[in-house]
Formats: C-alpha cells, sequence, structure tokens
DNA sequence: GACGAAGATGACCGGGCGATCAAGTTGCTA
DNA sequence: TAGCAACTTGATCGCCCGGTCATCTTCGTC
C-alpha cells in the first residue's frame, strides 16, 4: 500500500501482512477494544513485533481503515465507468456494505488527522460521483447529495447489527429500504439541509 | 423505576439520581467505555459509592438503557392512541432520535440476559402496534415488520453520527428518507425477508 | 439528643492494557 | 561464508480500570 523508500525485508513484509490480516481479524470480532496481545498471538508474533511495525494501536488501525478506504475508491472508480447509473451505485453500495460487515471501524477512527483523512476524502469524491451520475440519470432523487450517500453507506450492516440474532444478510433488506427512500418516486421534502463536507 | 421493598433513605435516593444522570452525561461524552471513576466525579460522589448502588458496571448501564426502553414504551402506548397512525409512527421515531441522540448505548448491550431483555421486548410489541396501525392505515408499505421498525430506530441518529462536523439536527433528514423508504409509494421488491423476533 | 442502622468514603488490590528496551536472532549482501 | 544491519523477542514498566473492605459519617427514629 504505502510504497516506502526501503525495501521491507522478506521476513519483515511476511509478518507485517500476517499482523495485518489478524488485526482485521481480531477487531471484527473483538471490536475496536481488540487488545494488541491477542492481535500478536493470532498473527504467530511478539507483542513488540506489533510496535515494531506500527508505531502505536491508533497507527494500526489507521493502517486497516486506509486500506479499506483505498480499496473502496477503487470499486467506486471502477464502476464509474460502466453503463448503468443506478446498477453502479446500488452495486458500489453492496459492496461496501458487504465489506464493512466486519465493524463499523471504517468510519469511527477517521477523524484523528493523518493520511486517512486524505483516503477518505478520496473516496468521497469518488462516491460523489457516482451519486451525481445516478442523479443526473433520474434513478435517485434531485435532493441527494455525495454526502448523504457516503454517510449512508454503512447504515444497513448497523442496523442489521442491532437484531440479537440477525441472519447474516439481513442487512440487504435495510439496504434496499433506504435505495427506494433515495429514489425519486414518492419523495418528500427533508426537513434539514444537505451537510457540507468535511 | 424499581419499586423495591425497602424504601431507600434520602441522601441515598438523591445520590442514586445524581450518579443516573452523571452516568447518563458521561457515556453520552465519552462512550461505553466511560469510567466509573469519572461518573463517580462527575456526580459528586465516592467512586465506591457507585458501587453501593449498583453492583457491576454492567447494572448501571442495565438501569440506564431500562430506563430508556421504559420510556420510549410509554411514548409509544401514549401515541397509539391518537388520531392518525402515520403522524404516530413519524412522532415515535422523531422522539425516539432525539432522546437517542447521546448514544446508541440503547441497543448494544441489550444481550445480556436480564431484565433490560424483558423491557426491550415491552418496547418492541409496542412499536409493532404501532407498526401495524400505520400499515393498516396505508402509511407504509405492506411487506414491513415491527421488528424492522424497531431495528430502524437509531439508524437516523448513526448516521448523521458518522459525519465528523454534523449538524445537530443532521439525523432528522436521514429520519426523513428512510420514512420515504418504508411508504408504499414506489416501493420494489426487498431481497431478503422480515427478520424474527428475538 | 442519643442510638443504631443505612450509607458514604478513601485506601487498596489484581489484572490487563499500550508501550519500551536491551539482548538475541535472522535475512541479505559482498 | 562472514559480517552487519534489519528485525524479533521476552521481560518489564507505568497506567488506568473495575471492584472490595474496614472505617467513618449521616439519616431516621424514639
Amino acid at each position: 500500500m504505502t510504497s516506502s523508500a526501503r525495501p521491507l525485508r522478506a521476513d519483515a513484509a511476511r509478518n507485517r501482512e500476517l499482523l495485518l490480516a489478524a488485526a482485521e481479524e481480531e477487531f471484527a470480532a473483538r471490536g475496536i477494544d481488540a487488545s494488541i496481545a491477542d492481535i500478536a498471538d493470532r498473527a504467530g508474533v511478539a507483542k513488540a513485533t506489533v510496535f515494531s511495525h506500527f508505531a502505536s494501536k491508533e497507527e494500526l488501525i489507521a493502517a486497516i481503515v486506509g486500506g479499506h478506504f483505498a480499496a473502496l475508491t477503487a470499486v467506486a472508480r471502477r464502476l464509474l465507468a460502466t453503463a448503468d447509473p443506478e446498477a453502479a451505485l446500488s452495486e458500489f453500495l453492496t459492496v461496501a456494505a458487504d465489506g464493512i460487515k466486519q465493524q463499523d471501524l471504517t468510519f469511527l477512527r477517521a477523524d484523528d488527522d493523518s493520511r486517512v483523512t486524505e483516503l477518505r476524502n478520496d473516496l468521497h469524491v469518488a462516491v460523489s460521483a457516482l451519486v451525481d451520475r445516478a442523479r443526473a440519470a433520474g434513478a435517485i432523487r434531485a435532493d441527494i447529495t455525495g454526502t448523504d450517500v457516503f454517510l449512508l453507506i454503512c447504515a444497513p450492516v448497523h442496523i442489521a447489527g442491532c437484531h440479537p440474532n440477525a441472519h447474516p444478510d439481513l442487512w440487504r433488506r435495510y439496504q434496499a429500504i433506504i435505495f427506494d427512500g433515495l429514489r425519486p418516486s414518492g419523495a418528500n421534502p427533508l426537513p434539514q439541509p444537505p451537510p457540507s463536507w468535511p
């Protein structure tokens, strides 16, 4: 991801990937409070190794979140080149939700100033383009902005997560409901103006 | 709330209310990880006093969450007696979101078996009644259940919370969008069946 | 106003956490 | 294959948290 100046040694590069994967799984399972010790155990390395790759826990989280942002941005840009604007937006929201299903990690911790903010802004731009195109095609109502959709990305997963015994695909139901709310047909005026960004 | 056998001493009752209020504020400000020490400080009592009123942190949280559930249930029941079914449902969602604006505390920690589960089920029943009436009146689409709306309660606040500099009333915008998605006009078939409860 | 019980308090404990560091090990290069 | 830098590691630190307890204070009652 980050093409740093010096190439990483072979074992170090392998451990770094192992750590990122383990951290992703552990954060998905235990939430943001997953301990560095557990992550190191899962990766099969010592705890101190984690801190030799990431200066702090926050930096580790930033690396994961940044990766998510970058991956989603790539998806959005690819979909921008497809034919059907409505299908493209719908597909993006589906891919995003499916990827985020693990944890809301993605959005909550993005407020600390860093490279992550830039990656988040990149995603915001890409999503806005997708939304502008869908709006121009009449697929979504006129008063919906890219920022609106950006904020709505993780809503379906969160909603389904409120259910104590949710089916793994329940979020698709709420995504469909929200998407219906975004469509022009039967749209009522909104009580609040669209949010600015950021 | 809990009409226990022995009446509380005057100072104890006052401290209990002080503690509940302080805990609510502290949890709202710092999230579920707010410390007992900070709560005690805010209430102006010693840390040990907290544990003389609530056996554990979980029990304190349960008391707060239970209070929210009970209050919302009362609101739902009252609205069930009003004239307009659509306005009643809309009003309920507004009141609920406005009250929850502080923290999602309400739903996340309700899975531990206790009296809270019962209060949550009471709320579920009351909301379902409100939804059934709105559906019968044609205000919402036929494939939406009480459980759906129950899960959707805290969505608007969560969505607005993803914005780094959100206007305090931004959640109203997303509530309106979601409510439009619940309306019969322009409804598309849902990809997933409604969830059972619980 | 005196007395007993209900309650409040500060000191304290055990544990888990993020983070550090000197010492040991391993991969790369010449 | 020798040597060095890059990397890993176990031990350890300081901190904060939830929770406990003996002791002291305060409320309610006669």
